[in-house]
This record gives C-alpha cells, sequence and structure tokens, in this order.
DNA sequence: GGAAAACTTGCCAGCTTGGCAAGATCTGCT
DNA sequence: AGCAGATCTTGCCAAGCTGGCAAGTTTTCC
C-alpha cells in the first residue's frame, strides 16, 4: 500500500499519523482542555507551526487517524465480490475493519468517553461518521443501480449501516455489556434488517 | 406556552430567535463567508457582544431554530397515547413538527445547500441530530421498558428513526423529486421497517 | 549533479475570545 | 408605587489564535 507513494508522500503520512497518534494519545493522558498544539507537535517532533499546517484544530487532528479507519471501510467494501449482496457486504466490512485488538481497547474506550463530554470534539467525530455516509452512498448507488438523487435508498441504507455500526461502538464503549464489538455490529444489523421489531 | 414565562424569560429567547433568524437569513442571502456577528447583531438590534453571549459562533445562532424544532420533536412523542406503538408515534411525529410551509420552502432548501457545502457550518448541524438522538433514546426506553445501557433497541430505533428523517430532508431538499417532504419520510419509515430490501 | 518543486519553520499583523465592571432592565416584596 | 437585589446588556481590552509570507531544508526529476 505504501509501496507506490513516493519518499515524499510516505513522510508526510507519516507526519500526519505522528501527529494524530500524538494528539489522541495525549488528550485521553491529561484530558481536552490542558492540551495545546505546541504539546502535541513536541511529541511528534515537529514545530507548532507544521503541525497547524496539517490540522486546524486539536480536535481535527484527534480524529484523523479514526477518519482514515472509516474510509478503509469504503475501499474494503470495493473489493467485495460484486454479486454479494449489498446488505452483506456492508455487514461484513463494517465489523472486520474496526477490530480492536485487545491491547487498544481501553484506549478506545478512554476515546469515546472524551468525546462524548466534549462539544467541539463531538461535533469533529460526527462530521467523521457523515464522510463514511457520504462514501457509502456512492458505492451502494453504484453497486445497486440505483439513483442516489432521485430514489432514497442508497441514502437510507447508508444512514442506516453508518447507524448500526455507531450504536453498536457507543454500546460496547459504554462497557455495560461484556459482548465483543463484532457481535454487537451482527446483533444491529440483524434487528434492523427485521424490521427494528419492539423486543 | 409563553405565558408561563417572565417578562425577562420571553424576552431572552425574543432576542435569542432574533439572532437565530437573522443569522439564518442573513447566510442565505449574502453566504456565510462574509457573515460576522457585527451583521447579525446589527439585524437583530443588539450590540456584537450581545450576540457572543448568546452564541459563541455564527454557525451556532444559523442553526438554533432548527435546534429548537428538534426538541418540539421530542415533546411531541411525550404528549402520544402511550399505548401507541412506538414505530408509529416516531413516524407521526417527525413528519408532522417540520411540516414546512409552501412560504419557507426555498429557504429550507437555501438552507441545506449552505449547510452541504460548509464544513463548520455541517459540523453543528450534526450536532443538532445528535441531540434529537440523545432525547428519543431516552424517550424509546422509557416507552418500551428497556434500558438503553444494556440493550441495542433503544439507540438503534432513535439512530434509524433520525437517519429517516434526515436522509428524507436531504433529498427533499435537493429537489430531484417532486413528492412532499411528508411523503418521503412515510416512504423512508416504510422501506425501513420492510428491512430494506433492495429495490 | 543541479534546477525546480514541495515541505518546514519562525515571524508577525490582524482577528477572535472571553473576563470584567458600569449602566440598564426586570423581579419580588412591602 | 417604590425600592433592593438579581439579571441582562454593552464597551473595553488583554490574551490567545490564525494564517500569510519568505527563508532555509529536503525531495524529485532530468
Amino acid at each position: 500500500m505504501t509501496g507506490e507513494m513516493s519518499l515524499r508522500e510516505r513522510k508526510k503520512l507519516a507526519t500526519r499519523l505522528a501527529l494524530s497518534r500524538a494528539a489522541l494519545r495525549l488528550a485521553v493522558e491529561h484530558g481536552l482542555d490542558s492540551l495545546t498544539p505546541e504539546a502535541i507537535a513536541e511529541a511528534a517532533d515537529v514545530s507548532p507551526r507544521t503541525f497547524r499546517n496539517y490540522f486546524s484544530s486539536k480536535e481535527e487532528a484527534i480524529v484523523a487517524e479514526l477518519q482514515q479507519r472509516v474510509t478503509d471501510i469504503a475501499d474494503a467494501l470495493r473489493s467485495r465480490p460484486a454479486d454479494e449482496p449489498i446488505w452483506q457486504s456492508l455487514r461484513a466490512v463494517v465489523g472486520t475493519v474496526i477490530e480492536p485488538p485487545r491491547q487498544e481497547e481501553h484506549q478506545i474506550v478512554a476515546f469515546m468517553r472524551l468525546v462524548k463530554d466534549n462539544p467541539a470534539l463531538l461535533a469533529q467525530h460526527l462530521t467523521v461518521f457523515e464522510a463514511m455516509h457520504q462514501q457509502l452512498v456512492e458505492l451502494i448507488a453504484e453497486r445497486t443501480g440505483t439513483d442516489a438523487r432521485r430514489d432514497l435508498y442508497p441514502g437510507l441504507l447508508a444512514a442506516v449501516s453508518a447507524s448500526c455500526f455507531k450504536t453498536a461502538l457507543d454500546m460496547w464503549s459504554e462497557g455495560c455489556s461484556d459482548a465483543t464489538l463484532s457481535d454487537l455490529i451482527d446483533d444491529a444489523f440483524d434487528q434492523v434488517s427485521h424490521g427494528l421489531p419492539v423486543p
């Protein structure tokens, strides 16, 4: 994947990722309020000015890696067999791309908590899912031969898939259930595919 | 509704609404980039400093009235008969609260266009729907006797309802369909309640 | 190997943010 | 009615943030 990129492009991506990870780690460790661009820049070994070249706010930096993960979902979807039912593709792809290693789990939970009680970060977080939604709409329209501008179906399916993912992620990160994230996602897709019957 | 409020409270609300409407109108008329807090304040007959007491950005101001409408949905839901199936309540409420008078239609369309190609405003717009989602979750859990922290159902139903609304609104405001907003919402709820079959 | 393109960095002018206190307005009580 | 206290509005201004610019560095491509 990185093989076809020039040195320059790889370096940019590396800097971007380093900044994003530093931002997330520092935010989780010391809270968002006390987090400064300077501290992030220092942790990633670049100048504060360079940080501002990459991101226009600390919130944007924090969310950048998740953003990348989410666009990975769209890529994964593209490489699914063309004759697989779209619903099944979505379910499979959403479930697998964000499989968290045990090690990272508590970090994700900490991140979600951070998001939940921080308006600016929440807004940023929501735009990530909106971007996911947009990508899904196009893919779904293409795969099912529907027109996203005249038919509710692509937008609806994309929105509902994103909702399944987001709801499962929310519940999992709350930690009140001991199910895995994958199980929760499967459960969510199941409920929706049966028309959300009252339990 | 305003009868039980003191003069002071009514004035605050009036100022808030005046600011929000002025912000939206000016944004639609002249674009977001050239919109300043000063202009909004002037249009609403208050000082710029007062504007900043009410809203922390022009985006927040623009979205404030929609925010109010959306919380109206939650209120409407609360006053539905307790024995009505929750799905039916949601569908009815979402459809009726945001019934746009013919007169306002083009304004809403202009607003949605503004939102679509403006990241900061989009982020703000998304938080409105997130707030709607949160309110719905609580209401649904209460009405169906489920636990929002241990059961996916409330979060999922809330997210999916919001998705139906949002998708219908998006499509309607694109103007590529000549169906009414209500029809689109009904259509969206229908499709979801049948498990989103491929058309 | 060297010219051109792209990236990083420090500097700094202009804008935004939010605290403060003085004046204006509203409330509740007598 | 009228007064004391609470709340809201407003101008001022200090502190912090933003983004353009140009000099220095690294990468690319021939």
